[in-house]
Formats: C-alpha cells, structure tokens, sequence
RNA sequence: GCCGGGAUGGCGAAAUUGGUAGACGCAAGGGACUUAAAAUCCCUCGAUAGCGAUAUCGUACCGGUUCGAGUCCGGUUCUCGGCACCA
C-alpha cells in the first residue's frame, strides 16, 4: 500500500484483477435468489456523458451490494446501436456506418470499463449485428403470422431534415423528436404495428406496477387516452346516407344544434359535391390542407368552417340540425364527425357562436352563478336535466345510460370506447436499421422471408445521398427477393424498422445472448425475468417504456415469455445540470467524464454523482463538490493506511469496554443499518453515504484516543470498507488488500448490523413544555412509560421548569420526549 | 385548461410512523502546523437581541386539527414536467 492515495494506479490494478478472475460472470442458479438489474443501454454516439455516468453508477451500487448480499445478480450491458447519427457520420466522413458504429462502441466500452461497473461482459447485446437482428425479423415475422403488423396506406408524420417518417410518438410539439424540424404530412404505405389491440392492457395492467413512479404511469394513461361513450346514427335529411358520431356526453343530445365533420372525411367529400357549397368547401378543405398541425390545433386559433349545405336530423326531437366541415374535428379519432352542443362544450360554443346557431341548454347546473338562459361560455360540469323530453330531472350522468340504452333499442347507437394511442408506424426510409424481412409477390401479396433465410441481410451496395427513398433501394441485388409461396421474383422492402423496435425486448436476449437457434430460451428467461429493477432517464416514459411492455405482452401471448410486465420497478433518474441548465455543446457546460476520470479517478466520480442528490432529482455539476468527494476518499485512505499496519493481523474479536468503544460500536453498526436500507430499500445514496462520513469521523476521533480496543477498530475498518466498495470499488478492493484479508472486496458477504450495539446505556431526550424545547437530559434507556416520566419529571432542571405552575398534562414518548402542558 | 411533482440556511441537501428543523457535504470566516505555500487538523457558521447563559422568530403564503405540524387537512401564490380542439 503506498502512502499517497494514487486513485489511477488502483483503479486500473483491480479493473485488471476483475477482468482476470472474471468475478462478474452469472449463470442461472436455481439455488440463489436472481435479480435482475437493468440500466437502459446507451446509443454508441462515440462517448459517455454524464448523464450516462449517473444512470450506470446508480445502478452499480445496487448491483454491487446485492450480489454482496447474496443475490444471483445479473447486471448486463450493450448497445442500441442502429440509428440516424450512424448513417448521418457515414455521409459525413464517407464511410460505413459500421466502421463508426463499432469504433464507438469500442471506445465506450473502454469508458465503461474505466468506470469500473460490474457488467457481465460476456452477454453485451448490439442490436446491429446480425446475430440480434436476425432474432429481430424472426419476431416482426411472429407478429405479422398473427395479424399484429400490417401495410397500409395513411397520411403520415414525415420528417423532412430526417427524411423519414416518424412514429406518433416521435412527433414532439408538431416537431421531430430527434432533430426538432416541423413534422408535415404525407400519404405514403407504411408497416404498422397493432399496439391499439392491446391499449386495455397496456392501460389496466398499469396497476399492477406499484413499483412505477406516478409520473409515468400518468403519463402513459394520458397517452394511451382510453374515453368511454357512444356512437350515435344521425340521418341526413334527403339522403339514405348517415353520419355516425361519437360523443361522451350522450345525456347532452337533446341540446344538439348541428353537427361537424372533419373536412378530411370520405362522407364529407360525398356531401359536398352534392350540397351547393361545393366551391366553398373546396376552398376551406384547401385552406385547411395548407396548414401545419401547429397551426391547426393551436388553441388560440379563432374556430373555422364552412356549411355545406347538408342537415342532418336529430333522432331525439326530430329537428334538422345543419352540417359543416370544420378543421377543430379529427380525421383520426372517433368517427371524425362530432354533434355539436354549444352549451355544453366550449368549443362548439365558439363554434356556434361565429355561425350564429341556436345555443340550447339541456343541463342544470343549478348554481345561482351560472344562468343557462345567457352562458358566456359552455357549462361543461354536472347537473340535472332540462329541456329534454322524459329525461327532464335525471342527473345528468344517469341520463348518459338512460338515452344509450334507449337508442339502441331503435338500433342507433352503441357504447363505445377509443383511444388516442394510434397504431405503431415501423418503416423508416433510412439504411442503419433492421430490414424489414418481407417480399412483395405480384400474386400473393405482402410475405415473409422463410425463417431458414434470416437474417436478411443490409445489402453493402449502397449509396448514402441522404435523400428521400430508403438508401437500400440503390442497391443493385437487394430488392431481387422469391415468393415464398410460388416461387416466382418478388420485391424485398427496402425500408428498415423503427430502432425502437430493437430496444423493446433486448432485455429478454441478455438473458440468453448467444443462442443461435432462438431468439432467447424461454427456460432462461423464466429464470431471469422479470426485470427487477430498471433504471433510466424519464425521457423515455412514454416511447421505449411503451413499447417494450406491448412486445412483452405479445410475447406473453405467444407462449415465449411468462410474465406479463417486463420491468417490475423503474427509478428514473433526474438530468445532470450545470450552471443550472442542461450540459451541451451548444451552451458550451460540458463536463466529460473522461476527464473527470484522469483527474480524481473513477470512485471520486462516481461518489460525487451518488452524493450531490438523491437519484430522481436533477443533479447540479459542483467541481468543488467533487474536490470535496476526493478529499473524502483520501481520508478515508489515509486513515486505513495509519491503521493497517497495526490492525492488519488482530482477531476481530472484542468486547466493549469503555464509553467510546460503545460509541464506536454504535457508530459502525448503524452505518451498517443505514446504508443497507438505503441502498437497495429507498435507492437514497447520497444520506448512505452521510452514514458512512459520520463513521469515518468517528473513527478518526476514536484512533486519537489513549486506550483503544485494536479488535473493535480492525472490525470497524474492515466493515467501513466492504459498506463504501459497492460505491467507490476500486479504492476498496485496494484498502482491504492493505488491511491483509484474502479475496476480492466485492466478493466478500455484506457486512450485518448487530443489533445489540445499537442499545445505549443512556440516551438523550428532550423536555418540552406546551410543545417548545426547554431542555436535554440524559435517561437511561429502556425505561417503561411510568419510569421514564418519573424519572425526567424528578430531575432538577424539569422541577425548575414547573415550580409554580399548574401542570395540566404530561405526554411522553419513553427514551425520547416529554412534553409537559402547562396552564 | 387537465394531470403529476416541487418550494427547507449563502449552496447541494437531511429529518424513514406527527415528536430535538438544518444530519452529511460545499462555500465562507477564524485558528494551529509551516520560513512560506499546498496538504492536514481544530473552531464558528438560519435570523434578531445579548459579553454570556439564554430568549424570540424561522421549513413559499393564509387558516385549521393536535399536547406537539417541514410532515396531516382546507385554501392561496410561485415553479418544474407531461398532455392538450381527443368530442
């Protein structure tokens, strides 16, 4: 042990050492409890950030104390390596987006393993290589044999920077997530995944996870969008035709006084051309075509329309209400044509307003602030019926049912439920990405490639122009495919698959990396999963998160999985801040963690991250903060090296015999009980770790003393040791060497609480008097309620708090307060 | 607008079940050691008054429950995040 505390030179001895003795290999075991502890993996962009660093150093600690804890750990790693950027660099630098890929790949695992995190190497997944992506296109194949992927054509996202199309999900603001231009429209036939199929799951199923933070399963409700309520025949006036709506609020139908259809509805094209508004509608529908999705959702937006010529008859009173196009109504969800009700919907109240139509109030809300008769706005709350035939002065919530049920038996209406989740858009006009394994035969259609083929592999004869059609269409051979079923020529598709498709169950292929006969062996997933506990930034809430549960439960449904849910609990970790904002290039903030690393080492980095805030927070960058975390380390050096020489060869056998050798005891054994609760119970790192600095204290103030029991203190530092290796490994490993214990640190048992010296002799309690502190005294411990009110009532300093008073009451909490109420 | 978080010293934060508010650390100030500096060690560190023991106030704001409220309840303000013409 060298007296200076030298974090690289350590680091990269036991990093070595690790990797030698391979002490983070897992197999199945039945004999152990398994944990699986998942950290999303990062997209190979060339380095960590330390964003990056957070996730993966949180998850190591946990990693860390429960194999030390026992537990059979698996703790994977890997790429998601298909992508944008990797195509976009090979434009760039005139390369293969490969040859980038991989040499990023190779200098981030050099930073992960620099980091020291106690990854099982040998199960790293890449999801470009075609040992995963063949597993990839066996799935896709599954899911269309089951009718969950299909081909249609439908107006779609399209990003024109990008050149792609975008899945709902990546549109952000009317934007592309990835690259921030304006989202347009376009009609192009795309493959859709069916994710709407399961929207009751995916919605219900959120229940079962209490393990989720609120926000995001809010969030995924919200999203998901489930809206009970029926749909309603209307017919059209001097026509056999019908418009179906749908509305949550049938009770309101009485009030209905016209109706609007989206102006991209095939009914509405019929009715145009014959309702003598036919240039005015065009107009509109052109007026409306012109605009972005930014535009036209905008809420400050004035409503817009255009008659057109058309009435339709309400089948509850008979009354002819007219028919308009209006962009305020979605193609997209529901029926795409809506009954208008101004009084109790704000937006067909601003709607009839600036077409002057009649506003008819059908529900009550029997508050004197509002006056039906002259509404400034619509009254969307609950109340009672009125103006509405036999159903006047039902609540209006019952007369929901009441009216349904009463038009279904005419045979107009049923209950119905929708979404706003549409389905999943997968193809992507870009080469860096899985291809899709289907053909196109001018006779049988859209098939898949027979299993024996797979993979289909990414053609090299390609062209990168950046530019419109999928890059894949340039190759020469690619798109000469065989129908399976007749055996003549049919076209491959030359678009890839959304990456998110990837990273939707590469959790399930760490459990089996290497089979090449499956995609993954359902025993060994049933070991392992599910997913114990994942960790990662909330930025992927919705996307990622969605997506790999829809996977989850179709594969459940195959029979190839068991477990319904893939990840038990999930802990989304804050951002890392600096100077208050986000660390980017463009505002110039970025701390590298390499050189963070180069500096204080590995552990000093990782403790800082794991001290500054608990894991959901943000964290604030602090370079003095992280002086103050390698200060600590190489206190914590300094002291174990004064100490080793002296301590190294004791028994760690003693009994307690002075006051500060209880002190001590105490001090070690409640660091113990802190930290192992909150490291794996509360994940709050940053108060274990006060836990351990109060020990470290301690025990420096102990070593200064005259008479020190040198078995206590050979314990203590051995404990102190094996409680900080979870977080800062390496210097860890290097201490218990120093203090002469055989094996690996991050091998030994977790260190346990002896509860016995967490009982004090005499402990401190507080006197209040009405509620305020008066007094400190100290009691012996493990009185009764009656003794320990006797005795703090008896001393000295509470009889002077009460001479003369009228004591009304006494209250007490033994061994800690007494509150006394005086009048 | 709807939904979900937050608000505690100069700063990051603790307070796990309603029971000592500010643990631990950073910054700052003072001191020891040193020719000097670095490193290290010791002390102070919410506000006000006081030499001091101590007293009063203090967890965004107003009110309530309670012997006792950062914590529970009602209301308000500010703030962050998500969703949003979804009928």
């Amino acid at each position: 042990m060298k007296e200076r505390y030298d974090a690289q030179a350590i680091e990269v001895k036991w990093q070595k050492r690790w990797a030698e003795a391979d002490i983070f290999r897992v197999t199945e075991d039945p004999e152990k409890k398994k944990y699986y502890l998942l950290e999303m993996f990062p997209y190979p962009s060339g380095n960590l950030h330390m964003g990056h660093v957070r996730n993966y150093s949180i998850g190591d600690v946990v990693a860390r104390t429960l194999k030390m804890q026992g537990y059979n750990v698996l703790h994977p790693m890997g790429y998601d390596s298909f992508g944008l950027p990797a195509e976009n660099a090979a434009i760039k630098h005139d390369t293969h987006p490969a040859v980038w890929t991989s040499s990023n790949i190779d200098n981030m695992n050099m930073q992960l393993k620099r980091l020291g995190f106690s990854y099982d190497w040998e199960r790293e997944v890449q999801t470009y290589r075609p040992d995963y992506y063949r597993w990839m296109q066996w799935l896709f194949i599954e899911f269309w044999k089951r009718g969950l992927a299909y081909k249609k054509e439908n107006p779609v996202n399209w990003c024109p920077s990008c050149q792609t199309v975008l899945a709902n999900e990546q549109v952000v603001d009317g934007k592309c997530e990835r690259c921030g231009t304006e989202v347009t429209k376009k009609n192009l036939s795309q493959w859709y995944l069916k994710i709407t199929d399961y929207a009751d799951r995916l919605l219900d199923d959120l229940d079962e996870l209490p393990g989720w933070p609120e926000k995001v399963k809010t969030m995924q409700r919200n999203w998901i969008g489930r809206s009970e309520g029926t749909e309603v025949e209307f017919k059209i006036k001097g026509s056999d035709k019908t418009v179906t709506v749908f509305t949550t609020r049938a009770d309101t139908l009485f009030g209905t006084s016209f109706m609007v259809l989206s102006p991209e509805l095939p009914l509405a094209e019929e009715l145009i051309a014959s309702g003598g508004f036919e240039k005015e509608c065009r107009e509109y529908q052109e007026q409306v075509r012109r605009m972005s999705d930014i535009e036209r959702t905008s809420l400050s937006k004035e409503k817009t329309g255009q008659f057109t010529g058309w009435y339709a008859v309400n089948p509850l009173t008979e009354k002819e209400i007219p028919i308009y196009i209006a962009d305020y109504v979605l193609l997209g969800y529901g029926t795409g044509a809506v009954m208008g009700v101004p009084a109790h919907d704000q937006r067909d109240f601003e709607f009839a307003t600036k077409f002057g139509l009649d506003i008819i109030p059908v529900v009550d809300p029997g508050r004197d602030d509002v006056d039906v008769n002259d509404l400034k706005a619509a009254f969307e709350a609950e109340g009672r019926m009125i103006n509405s035939g036999k159903y006047d002065g039902m609540e209006n919530e019952a007369a929901i049912a009441a009216i349904r049920e009463d038009l279904e038996k005419r045979g107009i209406a049923k209950k119905t439920v929708n979404y706003k989740l549409r389905d999943w858009l997968i193809s992507r006009q870009r080469y860096w990405g899985c291809p899709i394994p289907m053909v196109y035969c001018e006779e049988h259609g859209w098939q898949p490639v027979p299993e024996d083929q797979l993979p289909v592999l990414l053609p090299t004869d390609v062209e990168f122009t950046g530019k419109g059609e999928s890059p894949i269409a340039t190759s020469k051979s690619f798109q000469n495919g065989v129908c399976p079923i007749c055996g003549k020529p049919a076209k491959r598709e030359v678009d890839t698959m959304d990456t998110f498709l990837d990273s939707s169950w590469y959790f399930l292929r760490y459990c089996d990396p290497k089979n090449e006969s499956e995609a993954f062996s359902k025993e060994k997933v049933d070991y392992w999963m599910n997913v114990d506990q994942y960790i990662g930034g909330i930025e992927h809430a919705i996307l990622h998160l969605l997506y790999s549960r829809f996977f989850t439960k179709v594969l459940y449904d195959m029979g190839l999985v068991s477990c319904e849910e893939p990840f038990k609990n999930l802990l989304t970790q804050g951002m890392v801040l600096k100077d208050g904002s986000k660390m980017s290039k463009s505002l110039g903030n970025v701390v590298a963690p390499d050189e963070i690393v180069e500096k204080y080492g590995a552990d000093t980095a990782r403790l800082f991250i794991l001290f500054a805030a608990p894991p959901e927070k943000e964290l604030e960058w602090s370079d003095t903060g992280v002086d103050g975390s390698f200060r600590f380390l190489s206190r914590v050096y300094r002291l174990v090296y004064e100490l080793a020489p002296q301590v190294a060869s004791v028994p760690r056998t003693y009994t307690l015999e002075t006051k500060e050798d209880k002190q001590l005891a105490f001090a070690l054994n409640s660091a113990i009980k802190r930290v192992s609760a909150d490291v794996t119970g509360r994940f709050n790192f940053n108060t274990a770790i006060s836990a351990v600095m109060e020990l470290v204290n301690t025990m420096y103030s102990y070593k200064e003393l005259d008479d020190i029991n040198l078995g206590l203190l050979a314990d203590a530092c051995d404990k102190l040791v094996l409680m900080l290796c979870p977080f800062v490994p390496h210097i860890c490993e290097e201490l218990w060497e120093g203090l002469g214990r055989e094996g690996f640190a991050s091998e030994q048992p977790w260190p346990e609480c002896d509860e016995s010296a967490l009982v004090k002799d005499m402990v401190l309690a507080v006197v209040q008097v009405n509620g305020k502190l008066r007094a400190r005294i100290d009691v012996p411990s493990g009185l009764s309620k009656e003794d320990f009110e006797a005795y703090v009532l008896a001393s000295d300093e509470v009889k002077a708090l009460t001479e003369g008073k009228n004591v009304v009451k006494v209250i007490s909490v033994p061994g800690k307060l007494l509150n006394i109420v005086i009048k």
